[in-house]
DNA sequence: TTGACAATTGAACAATTGTTCAATTATAAT
DNA sequence: ATTATAATTGAACAATTGTTCAATTGTCAA
């Protein structure tokens, strides 16, 4: 019952047996983690909840958020490849909205704990 | 309908004006995004994923996470400060458990999105 | 009081990240 | 074909972040 790290033994070695078999697999708290790292940024919370209320092209969003289109298309890409916005080419503009149900969800939540 | 940072113009000024009052505040988005910014990180979700099995003490998780007592000690410090986990001193040890019912089920929400 | 152990703290370092800038692609209109 | 506009892309830069290391604080036992 020691760490690799450093000479640090266990206080409780008996509670860290009980815990470590019911512990998630490493592969699934790194997408968990991955997932909050994406939601962890205001220009991305923003764009969410822009799209949560309106379908929007980029350079709407980028004049409602007043940043430049490089930025928020450097942000969109991110949110589709975490698969929480989907993008719909029509003509020269692509119309950005929300992929995912959960979202909403999640950011209710989240609100649920930071209104206390 | 224009931005300040380019010289963008807005595509549809109408769904902007539509959307900019429905818009929260900046205060609430900020609260949000730091909020999810704390949980972005593989070390805090295995510390608050391990704290919902067993009330544990510093070094308890760091042999459970292979980690040094002190960088876990840093990244409870942030848990600490965002009020997802609270610590109880007895005697020599400090012992952590989670501080906020909402955890939990924001994390389970999140495995929603993830396992899709 | 002294020594040992648990935990915290601050500084330093490497690594990651978000925005800007400039260049490029793609589509529509003339 | 040419021009104009929407969007994307990659490189560069500044800012932020997580871990390590060393030193310190606080508590118990001898």
């Amino acid at each position: 019952m020691q760490n690799k790290k450093t000479d640090c033994t266990a206080i409780n070695p008996d509670t860290v047996n009980n815990t470590l078999p019911k512990m998630p697999d490493m592969k699934l708290l790194y997408e968990l983690s991955d997932f909050f790292k994406v939601m962890g940024d205001n220009t991305r919370i923003q764009l969410l909840w822009a799209l949560e209320i309106n379908k929007m092209c980029v350079g709407d969003l980028a004049v409602l958020l007043n940043m430049t289109k490089s930025a928020v298309s450097h942000q969109l890409k991110i949110l589709r490849s975490a698969k929480l916005v989907k993008a719909e080419k029509q003509g020269k503009n692509v119309y950005y909205s929300l992929d995912d149900d959960h979202v909403k969800t999640i950011l209710e939540k989240a609100l649920e704990h930071t209104n206390e």
